[in-house]
DNA sequence: GTGCTTGCAAACAGTTTGCAGATAG
DNA sequence: CTATCTGCAAACTGTTTGCAAGCAC
């Protein structure tokens, strides 16, 4: 996302057209997610709050990272072993890279899953609505580390 | 996987080879996976198991798990909103087809994800060593009951 | 003023771990 | 015989929920 502001003003606009409040704690969340390019954790991005309003909880900063998702704003990457990241400049599915050995992650540019959707959609009989596709390996400076 | 009992055979002596016991609870558990033609949770070969032997705990299965995911002979696919699933058929990454309501996982043929792996190698600079690749939708049972 | 939102703490679910007794080799 | 394995229960971790007090509108 190249303009963090324009961003945030979507993001406003989108909770007050479905009739939720704006409180200082989401404002501060939604900037935050609006300015970041990388994939934060909702731990992570409590911390960042937390300089601003030392009296946010972590139960908030959740809350309103489900309204996002509900709302289509925000991708959530689960992981079964790692804490969840969030990506409020991409909220559509889209590959990642993923450092295994310093948990970083990036977005590659990878074209023809369009193809191969429909390709597996035809095969299978199914109707599909998402996917995600992720690559574990080792970052260029984590492999010079190795 | 075609042969169950081979496949069996297989296991039991990867174990065995490695310098691990083989127990009754572990032949049960590497029976059923070696049999299982889906993507069982712990818990469902938890359940499976308990019925030829009623005192096994559900801490043995997922230590066994944890034996086999170590060896590379079982694929576990682990989802932060739900329990993981274990693939001892195919225990190298593939993509999988989850449907969104009845949770069924299936195993559609996809070809170029070995070029694609290549290709996002070459242009980021990372050593892939691994990859996951989800597609998400109605199977088409889920769809006629929509 | 009304009722959505917050912050706390407790609950939750799946998985992992510590340990004493059982057992494979 | 001895080290590994088992079963139980408690611990763990990230996330969610219930509720009383606070605040947006």
């Amino acid at each position: 996302m190249r303009d963090p502001d324009a961003r945030f003003q979507q993001l406003a606009l989108k909770l007050k057209d479905r009739g939720y409040r704006m409180t200082p704690q989401r404002a501060a969340l939604l900037r935050l997610i609006a300015a970041s390019e990388g994939h934060p954790s909702a731990a992570h991005l409590y911390e960042q709050i937390k300089a601003q309003f030392p009296t946010t909880s972590l139960a908030t900063v959740y809350k309103t990272l489900t309204l996002l998702k509900e709302m289509g704003e925000v991708l959530e990457l689960g992981f079964s072993d790692d804490d969840n990241r969030y990506d409020g400049s991409r909220p559509y599915p889209h590959p990642h890279l993923i450092c295994v050995r310093c948990h970083k992650i990036s977005d590659p540019d990878v074209r023809h899953m369009d193809d191969l959707t429909e390709e597996i959609a035809a095969a299978s009989g199914y109707e599909i609505l998402s996917h995600r596709l992720d690559f574990y390996g080792l970052c260029p400076e984590c492999r010079q580390r190795a």
